[in-house]
RNA sequence: CGGGGUGUAGCUCAGCCUGGUAGAGCACUUGCUUCGGGAGCAAGGGGCCGGAGGUUCAAAUCCUCUCACCCCGACCA
């Protein structure tokens, strides 16, 4: 390609709606535009990458003996009402009526439509496990789309969705597409975890994401410094604290600590360590509220709240004047001395002694308070989230003697054992070997291919703009000629090493724009393009064209006629 | 959904408080010079000031309504 013939859009000012690197630098290399809040036009150069990134998935999609499918964006409500997702899925379906006034949603996901499809075309486990997947452009109304393409409301995705006829089945194809995965993600050039998740709405039981790893993640994701435990902090199990109770030292006491609402005043205002202190949360529960407890200087896991058979679900915190009804104070100074509702401490929370908590009365707190003596024993339950430093989980026992690091990563995959909770909902079925009717297991699996777009930016960016891993880059190599319309001599060599990189399978700019060197130079940073031969009239009468990888910290020459075969070696495909 | 903010040239923004009929930089067009890290000079083109209504002799500017976009919050006890 030739930039005379290509919308090379950059810009040098940043757009002042972008917030992220990865959305400001897609938006001046000129790969997206927006239409509408987190709705995009994706320019050439921004498709080229996009499109690489979807022909790796595919390929190892097809290669994993998965086969493709398209499946309708535009989806009857009738499948959503059958599989009770029409009225489970809030604002975020977008749901649209036809000139007959009736039902539509834009697909956000493809469990219906999939299910519906298979249940009509498999008769038999003869025709299992078999693998079906699609790229293609999902809508979601995200309650606020933002950083560009990373959480946009229109994306796209790889979705496929497998079929057995046993579990074991399911297994096995589950862990073909973990491997499939790591493969993918590989191969884009991506540094990536797969960890443990939570399967939320989509339902079903075991389930692993995959991170890019990155600052701007919004996951926090744990990792073990040792083993290769990984786990969403949603799920990451804290385990109780070694060794007993301190035994209680001091008798409780009310003091007053006005204006100290938040367990940073009160701390600062009691003078103690905030892990000597206890927050109290209250939440509705299945039998009226119920009072969550967690030490100060952690965080309620609303992931594992959410669990408990006492608490409703989804997790809902009681509004400020329930919260009056049921702890006789406002929200700053609820705690769980003489409580009248079921309170559940967290282990760390239930094995203190001599702690501060609220006292139920506005601007009162309680300190020495000890359980067992001042008020029942609680139940105990995981209730936190895991921080820094925190022992490895490993599989809920202490056979890892590694500690936890928090790190923060992009969601840019999810692999799910679905069950059969769709299949059952939608009477999927097939015949097995004795010919009785079974319901068929299925799991899903889904890559956000545009999100990846993004991801990779992420990591991937300096100064002067994005570096492409070679895998995903939209170019291979930027040519740029010094000169090009002025000396005949340069024009030609350029021309024939055009036609010759190409020729060798690499995708190549060349830059005939008759633009001045620096801006040619900062053009092909800002988009890129990971490699780079720069060759003027005096390279020329040496023999040489000048080489720099777009990581380099100073170019280097390469003999004229060894330029083809070395950056063949160098372009890592 | 709650709170805050912004809509003026293709882009980034000034002008608005204190009404008087439209600006800068970048980008674009033309010419000359320049030519290895986003050039200089000169001349140009380009805006129903988001939309509707109101106040006024007069509205980008004041008032009301509306639409769009951005940010923050929805773990707070």
């Amino acid at each position: 390609m030739r930039t005379s013939k290509f919308l090379l859009s950059t810009v040098r000012e940043t757009p002042a709606e972008a917030e992220t690197i990865s959305h400001k630098l897609m938006l001046r290399a000129g790969m997206i535009r927006k239409l509408a809040a987190g709705v995009y036009n994706w320019l050439p150069l921004g498709l080229r990458t996009l499109r690489k990134v979807e022909s790796i998935v595919r390929q190892e999609m097809n290669r994993a003996g998965a086969q493709e499918v398209l499946m309708p964006a535009v989806q009857p409500a009738e499948l959503w009402q059958e599989s009770g997702r029409w009225d489970q899925y809030g604002p975020e379906l977008l749901r649209i009526k036809d000139r007959h006034q009736r039902d539509f949603c834009f697909g956000p996901t493809h469990e219906e439509i999939i299910t519906d499809l298979i249940r009509r075309e498999i008769k038999s486990y003869r025709q299992l496990p078999a693998n079906f997947y699609q790229i293609q452009m999902k809508f979601r109304d995200e309650i606020r789309p933002r950083f560009g393409v990373m959480r946009a409301r229109e994306f796209l995705m790889k979705d496929a969705y497998s079929f057995h006829a046993n579990e074991a089945s399911l297994m096995e194809t589950y862990q073909t597409m973990y491997d499939t995965y790591s493969r993918i993600f590989a191969r884009v050039g991506l540094e990536f975890r797969a960890v443990d998740a939570d399967t939320g709405a989509i339902g079903g039981r075991a389930s692993h994401e995959f991170h890019v790893l990155a600052e701007s993640g919004e996951d926090a994701i744990a990792l073990c410094n040792t083993c290769r435990y990984a786990a969403n902090v949603e799920l990451a199990p804290a385990l109780p604290p070694m060794g007993k109770r301190d035994p209680a030292t001091k008798s409780m006491q009310t003091v007053d600590t006005p204006n100290a609402k938040t367990i940073e005043e009160v701390s600062k205002f009691l003078k103690v360590d905030p892990a000597q202190t206890v927050k109290t949360l209250l939440v509705k529960g299945t039998g009226g509220a119920v009072a969550l407890v967690v030490r100060g200087d952690h965080e309620l896991n609303e992931v594992k709240a959410a669990k408990l058979p006492q608490v409703m679900k989804p997790l809902e915190f009681l509004t400020p004047g329930e919260v009056t009804l049921a702890a006789g104070c406002e929200p700053g100074s609820i705690g769980p001395v003489g409580l009248k509702i079921t309170v559940i401490a967290d282990e760390s929370a239930a094995r203190l002694s001599d702690f501060v908590c609220g006292a139920n009365v506005n601007g009162k707190h309680l300190i020495n308070v000890n359980w067992g003596r001042d008020l029942p024993e609680p139940m105990a339950a995981d209730l936190r989230k895991v921080v820094e430093g925190d022992p490895c989980p490993d599989g809920g026992e202490r056979n890892c003697a590694g500690k936890l690091t928090i790190r923060r990563g992009i969601e840019v995959g999810h692999i799910f054992q679905l069950g059969t909770k769709y299949s059952e909902a939608m009477n999927a079925t097939c015949l097995d070997e004795t010919g009785k009717s079974v319901i068929m297991p299925m799991g899903c699996y889904g890559i956000g291919v545009s999100r990846i777009v993004a991801a990779a930016i992420e990591q991937n960016h300096d100064d002067n703009g994005i570096v492409w891993p070679d895998a995903i880059a939209p170019f291979h190599v930027a040519l740029v000629p010094i000169g090009y319309h002025k000396s005949a001599a340069v024009r030609e060599t350029m021309d024939k090493l055009y036609a010759d990189l190409t020729a060798a399978g690499l995708d190549v700019l060349l830059d005939d724009r008759d633009e001045r060197p620096g801006v040619m130079f900062a053009d092909m940073d800002l988009v890129g393009i990971p490699h780079r031969l720069v060759l003027g009239d005096k390279g020329l009468a040496k023999g040489m064209a000048e080489y720099k990888g777009r990581r380099d910290k100073a170019p280097r020459d390469i003999p004229l006629a060894e330029v083809v075969t070395q950056l063949q070696g160098m372009v890592k495909l």
